[in-house]
DNA sequence: ATGAAAGCGCTAACAG
DNA sequence: CTGTTAGCGCTTTCAT
């Protein structure tokens, strides 16, 4: 039946050939755009499944001038978060019989600019994630992407729609919580120093400050993966903090491994916060208490916004998914020698 | 500079006509095919970036009749393999200046069939993940996929190029270490049935088992999956069983999860292997006894198989990754009462 | 309702 | 070496 390897795909010349009939009668009748006579209608088909007939995607979008495909642009594939965007998104796209690309930036902000532009040209439109890029760069960019959602960070001037996870009021939980817990003297390890949502996290650590003078509240440079979470043990040992905030789950994954080996206790001896809730971090041990952030949901609502978009209807608002707080063994009562002990700044 | 947006992006004919030259010029100098006057391709080059001009990656594909994208087609994005498959691969295509698409079947193995030949038409190639699809329905796929690399699984006849872990021989060490350690009463947690990957370790169970006749080795099906993991711990408990064999990591640790619930120690009570060593594995508690597979170098080599096929260069042969054992701590000796003490089928 | 013809943007013969 | 022309496979006016 199927299977045999037809040399050259056919051509809708090949269809109106069999059917006797004009180009444009198959192509009425295939798409159903136009009135065909019923009797034309049924030739035209059988010819077509007779000779296993698709319409070339490529011919059609470029007469179009739509290919039915998008491209998501991340800074890196190894993340866990755009697994979770790529999959959403997929998923979404593919039900309204889209097509997806992916555009792998491998950490280059100046490599994600130009792939972003070239990817461009073979699709639709850019679903981007790039929380590393400035401002000023973005802005420009977004304009020559057109079509072009956000994902986890928003566009200052431009109404581009962007669908983002609230950052600072998961922060602002996590706080809360270690403060509830006795915890007087904290440790955020930060990560990439201009990433939106790294900027978001301090909002909510000034704020937090602000709000309660009797908890210290240190910044530490740390990174983004499991290895600079592992390498921030040190630092974190000798600040004297009782909670660590982590910028996500692998910084405090990485920490807590090497917590472990120094013999430190979690939560014991320091309680351990991530954010994210990437897949397995309720299966450490101890489990991570953590700010969960629904990553399939954010591909979902980039694609729903890009859909949008694409039927030219009204852009849509920006949506925020607020992290849940999910509360687990990583964190717990402050030890109790250091409860109110300290006063430094 | 860059930002203007453009309403319409310019033509090949804009460069000609603000260049003075015919098209063929303009494509001849911006392809580096012919031979051109150096003081014409001046002309036109300034022309082609006063302009901003890039040639419609679309009309190209369609009068080359290639499109530089190749696309990958998964049964579950969700699977951490197919992330380091889906990372290897695109980082090596982008490399040649190849872009990927990706599909997701979402586990519908008839879906897989209807998405591979649609999506095939949009690329020059597919990187078929299609574990469970029967070996007969793969074997007509594959002729009409044309260039197409396998991953994790041969095809019978034809001369398709595979890239894929030996999972006979990672499941073969597996064996040896428990019994190594004293076990001699396994249970092996299955995989979907008629998956390759499941069929080779139920190879290597046979061979095992005529080889070492003083080991008792049973098989449960099981599944593929964290939930099902949890699932088989009554299962595996009742079987009396010391070592257990995992499917993958995630059923691993979704048993360990569960036999943790129930005060079943890990390794003391019942060691516990893993398959495919994914990130997260080494951090487990105990860390996970495990057969770890290359899954981004897999990525990477269906890539170079890929484009040996497009260069229409020699096939290549098959491509077996050996799994290495990465012996940790949900293995070790088999508790004292029950050495040597069952002989049940 | 149907067919002929133009054209999407580009490349590759084919002439000169 | 350069320009003219004919497509790649399809959709869509425009006539009929």
């Amino acid at each position: 039946m199927t299977g045999r390897p037809h040399e050259r795909s056919r051509t809708i010349a090949d269809v109106a050939a069999r059917a006797g009939v004009s180009l444009s009668t198959v192509s009425r009748v295939l798409n159903g755009n136009a009135r065909v006579d019923e009797a034309l209608a049924a030739k035209v088909r059988a010819a077509a499944d007779a000779l296993d007939y698709t319409a070339s995607p490529l011919a059609r979008s470029l007469v179009l001038g739509r290919t039915n495909t998008v491209a998501v642009v991340v800074p890196d594939l190894e993340n866990p978060t755009f697994h979770g965007v790529l999959r959403g998104l997929s998923r979404a796209a593919a039900r309204d019989g889209y097509h997806v690309l992916v555009a792998d930036s491998v950490e280059s902000v100046e490599e994600e600019r130009i792939l972003a532009v070239e990817t461009r040209r073979r699709c639709d439109g850019i679903v981007l994630c790039a929380p590393r890029m400035p401002e000023d760069d973005l802005e420009r960019l977004l304009t020559q992407l057109q079509p072009v959602v956000l994902v986890n960070r928003e566009a200052r001037s431009t109404g581009t729609p962007a669908v983002t996870a609230d950052y600072r009021s998961g922060l602002t939980e996590l706080l809360h919580l270690l403060r509830a817990e006795g915890h007087r003297t904290l440790l955020y390890l930060a990560g990439a120093p201009q990433s939106s949502s790294n900027l978001q996290r301090l909002a909510a650590l000034r704020a937090f400050s602000a709000e309660h003078p009797d908890v210290a509240v240190r910044v530490e440079p740390c990174g983004v993966n499991f290895a600079e979470g592992h390498d921030a043990a040190d630092g974190v040992l000798a600040s004297g903090a009782t909670g660590v905030l982590a910028f996500n789950d692998l910084v405090a994954m990485g920490l807590m491994s090497a917590l472990g080996e120094r013999g430190v206790r979690v939560p014991d001896d320091v309680s351990v916060t991530g954010f994210d809730d990437i897949p397995f971090a309720r299966y450490l041990t101890p489990p991570l208490t953590t700010a969960s952030v629904p990553v399939t949901e954010l591909g979902e609502q980039a694609w729903h916004r890009m859909a949008e978009l694409l039927g030219s209807r009204a852009p849509g608002h920006t949506i925020l998914f607020r992290p849940r707080l999910e509360v687990r063994g990583s964190t717990g009562p402050a030890p109790a020698r250091t409860v109110g002990a300290e006063a430094a700044s």
